[in-house]
DNA sequence: TGAAATAGTACTGTATTTGTACGATTAATA
DNA sequence: TATTAATCGTACAAATACAGTACTATTTCA
């Protein structure tokens, strides 16, 4: 129903989180902790976020995890990829085109929303794409509401 | 991962079949015969379009279905309200916010990212809100890639 | 009266999501 | 060197949502 799942929003969380502290490593018990989900989830959560290069982890004692590059750099669309898989409106659209596979639909007059579905998928491809997650911290709070994330203490 | 239901794939292809015959009574059996899918489940779909006002359906012998507004009026955020639900990025974003439920979250303190959310689900509605039905029409045909629909033959 | 079409309801199999468990690996510390 | 604290990797079970089908009732035209 064109709803996020909670493993996006765990990985927000988690984001968000270590956005607001630059450089610390937190461990995964610290952060559930804070946000009341099991441990183990968040770490599924963490260990394809580092997978992707999102965020760096520190194993051992002490370990934990760090952002690996600023809030700026990454954008929503980065994160939903990495956690939900790529976009994909409907079988046929959002594959590689000249693939094999290509979904279902075998004849183009058969499925006249092919082009549009297309378009469409392209539209919000730019929609997610032009969302840094330090643009999407900044947003939640409720003086800051434009698109800097201020400090407030 | 953030896609369409088949429903909304039917949907938007009986609406854009619609579209492209104005004032015409058309069976589901027409459409179904050629969209390649079930009658059954396409007259699913358009009972709910039914329900919503954005067809009209005509029962008895000859009876089908037809747009019920022109396909400029009717916002592609309404027909997703209508097949898939409401927008619901997580539980707690997307519903009342005064009732009981409230979905899962209970401190505010504990679930940072309820501000980002809700910025986030008001944009993607002003998104979807902005998109006519004639316009990602248009958008499949490769001449007219604008935003009017322009009829070809 | 019969045929054609939508309306309504209920049910079931499948796929996805969600959450948990267990062991292996790594590094700091005593 | 042994212990402890943490991530890593895999696999598995339960819950939920989706997709599709079937059946019956109702309406209208010939």
């Amino acid at each position: 129903m064109l709803s996020l799942t909670r493993k996006t929003d765990y990985a927000l969380m988690a984001v968000t989180y270590l956005a607001g502290r630059p450089k610390a490593v937190v461990s995964a018990r610290e952060m559930s902790d804070r946000f009341g989900v099991s441990k183990p989830l968040l770490m599924n959560v963490l260990k394809q976020l580092s997978a992707a290069g999102m965020v760096d982890s520190v194993r051992g004692a002490h370990g934990g995890y760090t952002l690996a590059e600023s809030a700026e750099e990454i954008s929503l669309a980065r994160l939903l990829d990495t956690i939900e898989g790529p976009v994909r409106l409907a079988p046929c659209v959002g594959g590689h085109v000249g693939d094999e596979g290509f979904g279902g639909c075998d004849a183009s007059d058969r499925c006249p929303i092919q082009g549009p579905l297309a378009w469409l998928h392209n539209r919000l491809r730019d929609f997610f794409d032009d969302i840094s997650l330090a643009e999407l911290a900044a947003a939640g709070k409720p003086e800051a509401d434009g698109a800097t994330a201020r400090e407030k203490e």
